[in-house]
DNA sequence: GCAAGGTCTAAAT
DNA sequence: TAGACCTTGC
């Protein structure tokens, strides 16, 4: 939920960016928020732990995105999710009966037949599970991405490396769907990044520099910011009855103390107040400013800001509502993703999984943050194949289909009774996923835009569009294999003639097109906009 | 009239 | 999860 109309009320201060301004940098990336919408798209196949690939495509969209970075060379920083937070008990539980209700619906809704309305239902009830979350870290670990599991909050973690030097591994900016982020203090955020790299900004020095900008926040700094969202209603504590944003901003930027503003709440709303709403308030701020992260230089938890010792004294109770301290190793594991923070069981013990990591090769970058390498056994059931062409070699991981990617669940035993009352919503079964559900490996993720695709694999353009704007269409053919994205690869290809498409639909070829073709909308001769139509 | 709260819808492919 | 839109309450 983040901040209730956080987004909202500070839309004036939004400026619509390109990714690519953060070129040379490093990057964080709010993990969770990547695979929900990504799992949005195989919601029923994760559900219902279906046979088949399908449940396998939010990795691709998750890949598809961190190609797109590294495209524009950024370093991507991939931050997960770890240990559910005391004081967000309640938003878990909430979330948790919501998502068993629809997909208690959905699965109504499939044994009447009704597969339209089932999926609607699947859509609400998809999870993101720490299996799920694993296998993107098993492709980011074949591909020598950088990436950490929270202790806890993955907000808490970006906000924590975006104080943090490039060299100390921190990140100037984090991409993200959940304004959280801003209540954490986090200096720059790009929201809502398509698959372009557009996304909106809110840099948080700027929002509370900007003189001409209302509502003006010219005399808030972070604390003050803070306050007024765990005021306007977090997921840490809903607001007073009759508070929302407007109130809260208004409240805070009246009074300009967190301590003020709380006394006058309590005198004007005493009566719809519960009791312990001024502890809960200093807590739930206190979370924001002091959450526990890793800190990957000395391996160990710590806070991301100290906590005063007026604040401990103030709030007379022990720190377990940051979340309970952990021991090293255990925090040391999650960090690495080989814990399931939730389980706190190994991820590589599942049953005949493929992957084994090494750890004594570890190899902490300067930044300190992992770089692991990935024991590739072959097995015979595996399902799972990565090709990397950044290092040059074919790895192989191998995921095998037994590896619990969904959370136990009652359903399975039906899903392939029930996968027949689904079929008619997709194709029929092709040659191809007729092998995957045999055991074939299938290549995961095939997600590159950059890849240069066969002939039959090409969309053309409708013709509509076509007589519209002359589209070029890349129609390079080309035996390909899973190559993802590389300033090498790209400027090989870039350097190579196009085919282009005209309207009525013949090959030509067009070199000089590529780059000087200039169409409506920016879409300009770039290399995104033809993958966009590839 | 304004702010809060509730409901509906889109998201990805 | 957020935005749009509508309803409710002060």
């Amino acid at each position: 939920m983040g901040i209730k109309d956080l987004l909202k009320f500070v839309k004036p201060h939004v400026e619509p960016i390109h990714i690519k301004k953060y070129a040379g940098k490093r990057v964080g990336i709010d993990a969770y928020s990547w695979l929900h919408k990504g799992a949005y798209s195989c919601s029923m196949e994760l559900t219902l732990n279906m046979e088949g690939d399908k449940k396998f495509q939010y990795l691709n969209y998750c890949m598809h995105r961190i190609n797109l970075l590294r495209h524009y060379k950024i370093t991507p920083v991939v931050v997960f999710d770890g240990m559910s937070i005391p004081c967000k008990a309640t938003t878990d539980h909430d979330r948790t009966r919501r998502r068993n209700e629809n997909r208690d619906l959905a699965m109504a809704k499939l044994k009447e037949g009704n597969a339209r309305a089932a999926v609607d239902h699947f859509q609400r009830a998809v999870s993101i599970t720490p299996a799920m979350a694993h296998q993107l870290i098993q492709i980011l670990r074949s591909e020598n991405i950088e990436f950490v599991v929270a202790p806890y909050e993955a907000d808490a973690q970006l906000a924590y490396l975006s104080t943090l030097e490039a060299g100390k591994g921190g990140i100037v900016a984090v991409i993200s769907e959940d304004s959280d982020l801003l209540a954490y203090g986090c200096p720059a955020v790009v929201f809502k990044m398509d698959r372009y790299g557009n996304g909106e900004e809110i840099v948080l020095n700027k929002v509370f520099e900007s003189a001409n900008r209302m509502p003006s926040f010219r005399n808030f700094d972070t604390e003050l910011f803070t306050g007024m969202c765990v005021f306007a209603g977090c997921d840490f504590l809903p607001s007073v009855p009759g508070i929302g944003i407007v109130k809260a901003y208004t409240l805070v930027s009246k009074y300009r103390s967190l301590e003020r503003a709380l006394s006058i709440l309590k005198f004007e709303k005493g009566n719809l107040m519960p009791e312990d709403y001024s502890k809960s308030f200093k807590e739930a701020v206190a979370v924001f400013q002091h959450a526990l992260i890793y800190d990957a230089r000395s391996k160990s938890l710590k806070q991301i800001k100290p906590l005063p010792e007026k604040l401990l004294q103030d709030l007379d109770t022990d720190l377990d509502f940051l979340g309970p301290e952990i021991p090293q190793s255990m925090a040391i594991a999650i960090a690495e993703g080989k814990l399931d923070p939730t389980t706190m069981e190994a991820f590589d013990h599942f049953p005949r999984s493929g992957v084994h990591l090494k750890p004594t090769i570890q190899n902490p970058t300067s930044d300190g943050l992992l770089q692991l390498e990935a024991t590739i056994l072959p097995t015979t059931d595996s399902c799972f194949t990565v090709i990397s062409s950044q290092k040059s070699r074919k790895e192989i991981v191998e995921v095998t289909k037994q590896n619990p990617l969904m959370e136990e669940s009652k359903y399975s035993n039906e899903a392939t009774e029930l996968e027949k009352l689904v079929r008619p919503l997709n194709a029929q079964p092709t040659e191809d996923n007729k092998m995957s559900a045999t055991n074939i490996p299938l290549k995961v993720p095939d997600n590159n835009p950059f890849r240069k695709r066969k002939r039959n694999e090409v969309q053309l353009p409708d013709q509509a569009e076509i007589a519209s704007e002359q589209v070029p269409v890349l129609t390079e053919i080309e035996n390909s294999q899973m190559l993802y994205a590389t300033p090498e690869s790209q400027k090989s290809l870039d350097s190579k003639p196009i085919n282009v498409v005209d309207a009525q639909g013949r090959a030509k070829t067009d070199k000089a097109r590529r780059s000087n073709w200039q169409g409506p909308e920016n879409k300009r001769g770039s290399i995104l906009n033809f993958f966009s139509r590839v």
